[in-house]
DNA sequence: ACGTAGAAATGGTTGAACGATCCTGTCAAG
DNA sequence: CTTGACAGGATCGTTCAACCATTTCTACGT
């Protein structure tokens, strides 16, 4: 099945914009990170290293070095002797990680008193940006621009670990999205939900924000998890 | 100053208890990590491979990763063709760390309504641990079993992602203590409030309990600006 | 059919090599 | 004496080839 084509695929070109004052690993780690998240590497699928090493022109060693990270940031699992392969979400990592955003989510609610006004504004631009993506129907935009929201959220609070944190977390929720890619226009029935937090937000109404974001996490997870379900079950079969 | 021993430095033994269904890359991390918590690499120490592969009894490649690993948690920073030490805390970091663990740990004290009664009395076990450890003097002891304490607040969200943030934040923290060994009984200080906290908790007090924890974090944060602070002023003569 | 022994594939680790870059100390020109 | 060029040496980043360990596949004999 593998088959070992004796000319090596073509080493994909090395992006112009990538960090040149990174290291090798670090931008092979970005390229994979990529190709999860838009569900070109589905979960499930393994890393094997000679073939990904060759696949983008760096040694074993180096590639080896990029895959760790993504285990480490849980994008990968790693088995002994079984080498790594994309993480698949199982319905226990969506309720965890719907239970890591509900506390810094709603915590930066809460916080967001001492918040100045044009960290407000920013939220406001991220959701109007998804209404017009969502306006558009251009629904894969849409759901970038919402976790934007989210992610503007989460800044609030001023802690770039936390920030890096979030960013990791959603990163782990697209895996139940990269295995339904036509599923992703759901996300934009949020989109309307960020808008009402939004709003309650600007005006104060620090309480409401706070329990219309709840429902909205409530819904979300709930929704994601029958995804995960499906997943699961379609793989039985 | 950097002693070329001809003779190569003892290999420490592996350990028998390191998980032997570990690659070799996460162990070395393991005794990295060890060895900085315990001041034994102090900030600002340069983590030189080849010399560290060695004394390690490792590759060179192996080491490498291991400290990439190291880098992703923060706690080693990274400069391209100049290696990587163990990371120094900065004033900024030390305002980043407690920002986060304000939202984490508030946000456990108030969603603690929902937590089972054994959860709460192993908050309780922990201050006993903490109480005991300061009343025979042993501060360091007390110091991690406080730690502990708090680490089982945040463990009431019951997000397996969330304990690990704080553990490596918390483990970043220490990096502030590594630098002054001999202070590490001024965390017995804060046991006492500990206690309070739990107790508030225990009996339905969430509104004080979050209160002072919050007057908690805050005193601890500005020491540990101190401390960060007195250690710049330190390096500099 | 079934278990089993090889064989092939893959993973884990090592050691050496080579170029790139940084650092340091030297030396000569000003 | 200061300054700057410059030559080593040290370290880093990366690659490569090899080796053993383990798994997985396959084909064979029963």
């Amino acid at each position: 099945m593998n088959n070992p084509d004796s000319v090596p695929a073509m080493p994909e070109e090395i992006h112009a914009d990538a960090p040149q004052g990174d290291v090798a690993a670090d931008t092979v780690a970005d390229r994979l990170r990529e190709r999860i998240s838009r569900g070109e590497l589905a979960p499930g699928t393994p890393l094997r290293d000679a073939a990904l090493a060759g696949e983008l022109g760096v040694s074993r060693n180096t590639l080896r070095e990029a895959v760790r990270l993504l285990v480490h940031e849980g994008l990968a699992v790693h088995q002994l002797y079984k080498g790594a392969a994309v993480k698949r979400l199982e319905v226990a990592d969506v309720h965890d990680i719907y239970a890591a955003r509900r506390c810094i989510e709603l915590r930066a609610v809460e916080e967001s008193v001492y918040s100045p006004a044009e960290a407000l504004d920013d939220l406001d631009r991220r959701v109007t940006e998804a209404e017009r993506a969502a306006a558009a129907e251009r629904w894969n935009e849409a759901g970038t621009c919402s976790l934007g929201f989210h992610r503007a959220v989460v800044h609030l609070l001023g802690s770039a670990r936390l920030d890096r944190f979030f960013d990791t977390t959603a990163a782990q929720l697209r895996l139940a999205f990269a295995e339904f890619p036509q599923e992703q226009d759901f996300q934009a029935q949020y989109v309307p939900r960020d808008r009402v937090v939004c709003d309650l937000l600007r005006s104060g109404g620090r309480a409401e924000a706070a329990a219309a974001l709840r429902q909205y996490l409530d819904d979300s997870e709930r929704e994601v998890v029958d995804m995960v379900r499906a997943a699961a079950a379609a793989r039985q079969s």
